[in-house]
DNA sequence: GATAAAAGATACCACAATAGTATCATTTTG
DNA sequence: CAAAATGATACTATTGTGGTATCTTTTATC
């Protein structure tokens, strides 16, 4: 069970250090430096970043990355979702259909409970904090 | 991000169903019935529930099985661990080995604090809950 | 304009965990 | 002994994650 994968660790890390430079566009070389991530798969979750909205990219010689948004507005949730989807910590499945009873079961409902548990709490979490931390 | 694999899932009905007959000894074809869950999929399961001391087993003609505790005794985190080993929803890997700042990453704390909090919830939970539910 | 340094796009491979199947051995009751 | 049950175990399939490789596009600078 994890709640967090490897790309959203390091993309969570890679954004805390993008946006430690307080605006200065940093390369690939230097985060892979930094980060001691290999550098291609770095570069699919900067990507991702991208793509997603928290990083604006910057092409040719001299390029590289920034911050699309403010640090106390980037909220580790939000980057959790972009590389792993949806936070459900349980599916009710039954085989491949959708069980039949989720809407009355006692266990769903005590997970659910959970896990709107662990969505807040990953949702007061923003890149600022981790970095004053 | 799931908490829960479908293994765990399975067990705790099968669990559940188990306890609810009080005592009858049940066998597999009825919870495959019960639970539709495929036979060979369900005995490897419940052969593990009894490796690991929720029910106890009998072979032979008549046979199949008991609860081995009380309802208000088995925890579904206990069920859980026997089928995902220990819950821990964050590993501090940097590629394979264990990431050496993890001492004093402002990150793993805050994970740390979650993960701490849904064992916990987990941890309440008794099958006699949900069969009340 | 050519060159080089950057990111974008995309397809692919590797590995591990989960999900699920199949087979044979053993025990027990009648 | 036969039948009905579980035990043990090995195997296969699927999926998600982790990671690589390659080619294209953009842009600053000489």
């Amino acid at each position: 069970m994890k709640l967090l994968t490897r790309n959203t660790d390091y993309g969570i890390r890679a954004l805390a250090f993008i946006v430690k430079e307080e605006g200065r566009v940093v390369a690939v070389p230097e985060l892979v430096k930094a980060l001691k991530v290999p550098r291609p798969f770095l570069r699919k979750i900067l990507q991702r970043l991208v793509k997603k909205g928290f990083i604006k990219s910057y092409k040719g010689v001299g390029g590289g990355f920034r911050p699309a948004l403010p640090a106390d507005n980037i909220y580790i949730v939000e980057v959790a979702k972009a590389f792993q989807g949806p936070v459900t910590l349980n599916e009710c499945l039954l085989k491949k259909d959708l069980c039949p009873n989720r809407k009355v079961c006692p266990l769903k409902r005590k997970i659910d409970r959970i896990e709107k548990h662990v969505v807040s709490e990953l949702g007061k979490i923003t890149i600022a904090e981790l970095l004053k931390g």
